[in-house]
DNA sequence: AAAACAGTAGACAGACCGGTCTTTTGTATA
DNA sequence: TATACAAAAGACCGGTCTGTCTACTGTTTT
């Protein structure tokens, strides 16, 4: 079975989106490249901004999913707290790399635009959450305010190295993150 | 006397683009809120890109002299390196506070926008510079290496606390970007 | 007084915006 | 075969975009 219309939808925008970004990026252009008619696209979005949406779950959904797996493939410990690391150093080498699409959309709403925020905060409390699941499986007796602590700083490492590579067209804040990070739990027992 | 026509502009379409964004906002727009003429204001710029790398520059030379000055003012050692999370505490409690312009527009560009991507590509760099240079002049005995990890640690530390207190509404990842810092220095002696 | 200049006001060009609507085509189901 | 439906194609709407141009108004300088 060929992709859905829908499917085929999300994918184009989420290209366009990605690379051009979400204000450069016309509702023409959509169409032309995945080759529907405009009032298809209409039947299955009532709006731009709904495109949007769509666009930040399918790239966040496919985003935790192989997060997910990734970490999961590895030895518990030190290898599962810094893995996401390694997880952005794969993303980093992909084609089309252009940092993070939930920072890069937050940078073009103008405050009018509430229902792209809250999409892209729920995301990354959403990574927030899973950050934290790691570190409490990693690290043997921690309260829930130290499981916040590092979990958090987990996720401000990592959001800047994915942002200050793309920025920079460049690795190094990658490394730097990683090795940063475990300073989060030097004197604690990682399992 | 009264402020230049020309810095009228730059004011008016750095309150614009900083609190709606650089495509959302039209040269209409600027033009009707600064009360002068089209034609007055292409006089003055050549074009919508160039008000753009003003507007970038006026916000970082404005952002690094007060950021001078704010270090300077405070005592050396610890009080000095990590004085930019402080000076960042004030900027997010500023009215219309709105991340960092940098990352914001960077958000923004095209690929064919290579023009405004080197301009910020510039500032971030003068700004781990003089990240380096408080390294340097607060931790006795350190090689270049050491410096540029310290001192791109502190930024990274920054960069992600100013993206994300902004994308939260919250100054936890202030907080919690300064708590981390200290840790890039653990081990060494802070004059 | 005359010329030069800096600014205002706004028409205009040509393209594009998001979004709606009508008409036509092809296909699947009853 | 008849009906229903999904989609294509693209005209169309009102509006906005960047940028240019003309015509006019003051002020300053020569």
């Amino acid at each position: 079975m060929k992709t859905s219309i829908h499917e085929k939808i999300i994918d184009t925008a989420s290209n366009l989106f990605y690379i051009h970004g979400y204000h450069s990026t016309g509702i023409n252009e959509i169409i032309a490249k995945s080759g529907i008619a405009k009032a298809t696209l209409y039947g299955h979005f009532k709006s731009k901004e709904d495109i949007c949406i769509a666009y930040l779950n399918h790239r966040h959904d496919g985003f935790m999913k192989s997060l997910e797996e990734f970490v999961g493939r590895r030895k518990k410990g030190k290898n599962q707290l810094l893995a996401i690391f390694d997880f952005l150093q794969d993303l980093y080498r992909e084609d089309h790399f252009n940092g993070c699409w939930g920072i890069k959309t937050l940078g073009e709403l103008s405050p009018k635009e509430k229902k792209i925020l809250e999409v892209i905060q729920k995301q990354k409390k959403e990574l927030l959450l899973f950050l934290g699941e790691v570190v409490g499986a990693n690290i043997a007796n921690l309260s829930k305010a130290e499981i916040e602590r590092i979990s958090s700083g987990l996720y401000l490492l990592y959001d800047s190295a994915i942002t200050e590579s793309h920025l920079f067209k460049n690795d190094w804040p990658i490394f730097m993150a990683k090795s940063i990070a475990p300073s989060l739990f030097a004197d604690l027992e990682v399992e």
